[in-house]
DNA sequence: TTTCTCACA
DNA sequence: TGTGAGAA
């Protein structure tokens, strides 16, 4: 059986990203499609890593992060490892949402506050008038 | 169509 | 973390 490939282009279709933001993912270290001259060719392996860094970035993870998660998946005995970074980052990851959330709440407390004194200050205004 | 590079946000 | 343009 021989193995299936993709172009830059059936892979920006399938995904959704332009050729442009995978080239880009290769320049920054995260795929290394073959060449066949100068065209890039993307086995079925380098589609499954795509897919990885697109899931990455959705979850908010850094470009480097999502590298580091990745290369594990070359290494020898990487798999335990890669599942222990993962799950160091989900943690890490959650942790600053949770940070972010605690700030929105507390600005949105503070605009609760401020709605309220300005609909008073309608309120005493009106009457003066 | 795809590649590369430079500039730009 | 990407995009656009221009030339090959």
């Amino acid at each position: 059986m021989t193995e299936r490939t993709y172009s830059i282009s059936d892979l920006s279709r399938e995904f959704d990203v332009t050729a442009r933001a995978i080239r880009f993912y290769e320049d920054k270290d995260l795929i290394q499609p073959m060449r066949e001259g100068q065209r890039r060719i993307y086995t079925a392996r380098d589609r499954v890593r795509l897919k990885l860094i697109l899931r990455g970035k959705r979850l908010g993870f850094s470009l480097s992060e999502i590298k580091d998660i990745l290369d594990l998946y070359d290494t020898d005995m990487g798999e335990s490892r890669q599942l222990e970074l993962l799950l160091d980052k989900i943690e890490e990851r959650r942790r600053a949402l949770e940070a972010h959330r605690r700030d929105i709440d507390l600005t949105l407390a503070e605009m609760d506050d401020l709605e309220r004194q300005c609909r008073e200050n309608l309120k005493e205004r009106a009457g003066a008038d």
